[in-house]
RNA sequence: GGAGAGAUGGCAGAGUGGUCGAAUGCACCGGUCUUGAAAACCGGCGUACUGCAAGGUACCGGGGGUUCGAAUCCCUCUCUCUCCGCCA
C-alpha cells in the first residue's frame, strides 16, 4: 500500500506515477483516498472527545459514590448513557471508513521511479544489456556470446532432449499429479539438486544468510506480500486448515520481517531461501506452457533484502550484479530488461527482468526479476526500522529470483546441446559431478 | 485424535472491578563515578491514530457482552504448551 503521508504530501506526485503506470482513474482514485482519509480523521476526532469525556465522568462517578452524593452519581450516569449511543456509531462509522480506506488503498498500486521508461507493455521495456551480440541492437554487450558456434547437431527443443536422454518425464507427472508437475529422474533430477546447490553456494559467497522457511503459510502471510486479496486464484489453497501453499520463498521470507521494528544497524538484512513454488497459472496456454516453460511446481531460490530508503537503490544494484554473475558462470545467452511503467508488476517501484535465449525455441525466458518495492511492501507488512535519532521508519523491501530452475534448465539442454551430449557448463561441474549428459 | 494448562511491554513475570499503559527484575539508551572498563548510583525506556502544540484516544492473543468504570467478570474464536495415542 502506498502511505496515506505520500498521497496527502506529494498528490501530483502520485497521481502522475500512477499514470505512468497505466493505472485507470488515477486522479478520481487520488482524490476518492483523500476524501474517505479526511472523513475518517473528522469522525476519530469526534469519537476521542466523547471517550475523552465518557472516561472523565466514570471517574467522577466513582468520586460521588464514596461520598455518597447518589443523585450526582445518577445523573452523571444518565449523561454518560447518552455520550455512549453517540459513540456507538461513531465507532461503526470509523471502522467503516477505515476499512474503506484499506480496501481502496489495495487497489491501488506503488508509483515507479523516475528511471523507469514509459510504455505500457513488453514491447516498451529496455534492453539495457546483453551478451548475445547477435540477437541484439544499440545495446551495451558485455560478452561476445555466439549461439553454439560449429554445432550440427539438431536444434531440440528442450521437451525433446528430456526424452532423448531421460531427464524428465511429463507424462509420468501427469499420470501422478497433474500437467505442469514433471517428474525428474537420474541425470534430470541430479541436475535439479546441483543447480540447486550452486545457487545456495553462490548467494551464501555474496553474504545472504540462508533461510528455509515452510512451504505453505497462513492467511496473514499472504496478505502481508500481497498475494491475498486479489491474487487468491492464484495460489493453492489447503481448506481444511486454511493454509496456502507458497507461489515463491519472498512470501514465507519477507513476513518474517513483519510486524518488526528493526535496527537500523542490522540493515540491510539480506536473506536467500531454496523452496519449491507451487502456482495455479490459471489462464495460461498454449507455446507458453509447453515443457518446462511454465509448471504449476517448480524450484526456485530467493534472494530478499530489507534495507533503509537510503541504501535500497544501492541493494537493488548489487542484487543485479549478483543475478548477472550467476548467468555469466552458466555461460548462458541472456539480456537484461528495464521494466516499463506499464509492464511493471503491481507492486513494484522498479523492477529488472533477466532472460535467457533459447535457441531451439526461438524465443526469450524470463529466469529472474528483481524489484525494489520501496515502501510499498513494508507499508503493508509494518516491516520498520528505527534510525539513529530514535525514529520509527518503514523500511524498503527487495527481492529477486536467483534463479528460477526450470528455464534455466531448458535453456542450459537446448543451447549446450552437441552431437556428443549435453555439455555441463564449468561453474556447475563441481556440484553435478558430471560432464556430460549422454 | 483424547485430556488438561495457558496467552500481559524486547524477555521474564506481578496484577481478580476504579488512582493500571500496567509493579518488579533483566536487557537497552543517556548521565555520574573511573586513566579505561566493570560494579554502583541517578534518569530514560512500547506502538498506533489524532492535534500547530499542550494534550487526547486506543491497544494486556482476536471478536462480542456485563458495568458509570474491565488486563481483571461472562461468552466465543484463534493460537501455544504439557500428557496420552498415532507417526517421518
Amino acid at each position: 500500500m502506498l502511505t496515506l503521508k505520500l498521497i496527502n504530501e506529494q498528490t501530483d506526485k502520485v497521481i502522475a506515477g500512477l499514470e505512468k503506470k497505466h493505472f485507470k482513474g488515477a486522479a478520481e482514485a487520488v482524490a476518492k483516498v483523500q476524501e474517505i482519509d479526511a472523513k475518517r480523521r473528522a469522525t476519530q476526532n469526534e469519537l476521542d472527545k466523547n471517550l475523552s469525556e465518557a472516561n472523565k465522568l466514570a471517574k467522577t462517578i466513582g468520586m460521588l459514590m464514596k461520598q455518597g452524593q447518589k443523585a450526582e452519581a445518577e445523573a452523571a450516569k444518565a449523561h454518560v448513557a447518552e455520550l455512549k449511543e453517540t459513540n456507538k456509531t461513531l465507532d461503526e462509522q470509523l471502522k467503516q471508513t477505515q476499512e474503506e480506506l484499506t480496501a481502496l488503498l489495495c487497489t491501488i498500486p506503488n508509483i515507479p521511479y523516475d528511471e523507469v521508461p514509459e510504455g505500457s507493455c513488453a514491447e516498451d521495456n529496455w534492453v539495457v544489456k546483453s551478451n548475445l551480440k547477435e540477437c541484439v541492437e544499440g545495446v551495451d554487450t558485455v560478452g561476445n556470446w555466439t549461439a553454439n558456434p560449429g554445432n550440427d547437431a539438431a536444434k531440440l527443443p528442450h521437451w525433446e532432449l528430456a526424452k532423448k536422454y531421460n531427464l524428465i518425464d511429463f507424462d509420468l507427472g501427469v499420470k501422478i499429479t497433474g500437467a505442469g508437475f514433471p517428474v525428474y529422474r537420474g541425470k534430470g533430477a541430479q541436475l535439479q539438486r546441483a543447480l540447486i546447490n550452486f545457487f545456495l553456494a553462490e548467494a551464501s559467497k555474496a553474504g545472504y544468510e540462508e533461510i528455509m522457511p515452510p512451504t505453505v503459510v497462513n492467511a496473514a502471510s499472504g496478505y502481508g506480500t500481497g498475494q491475498l486479496p486479489d491474487k487468491e486464484g492464484q495460489m493453492y489453497h489447503c481448506d481444511l486448515d486454511d493454509l496456502y501453499l507458497i507461489p515463491t520463498a519472498e512470501v514465507p521470507v519477507t513476513n518474517i520481517y513483519r510486524d518488526v521494528i528493526l535496527d537500523e544497524k542490522e540493515l540491510p538484512i539480506k536473506n536467500c531461501a531454496y523452496t519449491q513454488c507451487f502456482r495455479r497459472e490459471a489462464g495460461s496456454y498454449g507455446k507458453d506452457v509447453r515443457g518446462l516453460n511454465r509448471l504449476h511446481e517448480f524450484s526456485k531460490i530467493e534472494i530478499v533484502r530489507i534495507d533503509t530508503p537510503e541504501h535500497s537503490k544501492e541493494s537493488h544494484k548489487e542484487m543485479l550484479a549478483h543475478v548477472e554473475g550467476l548467468l555469466q558462470k552458466l555461460e548462458l545467452p541472456y539480456r537484461i530488461l528495464r521494466l516499463c511503467g506499464g509492464d511493471q508488476s503491481f507492486t513494484s517501484a522498479i523492477c529488472y527482468d533477466f532472460e535467457v535465449y533459447s535457441e531451439a525455441q526461438g524465443r526469450w525466458l524470463e529466469v529472474s526479476s528483481v524489484s525494489n518495492f520501496d515502501t510499498y511492501q513494508a507499508n503493508r507488512l509494518k516491516c520498520r526500522y528505527r534510525t539513529a535519532d530514535k525514529k520509527t521508519e518503514l523500511c524498503h523491501t527487495l527481492n529477486g529470483s536467483a534463479l528460477a530452475l526450470p528455464r534455466i534448465v531448458a535453456a542450459l539442454l537446448e543451447n549446450n546441446q552437441t552431437p556428443e551430449g549435453i555439455k555441463i557448463p564449468k561453474a556447475l561441474q563441481p556440484y553435478t559431478g558430471f560432464e556430460m549428459i549422454d
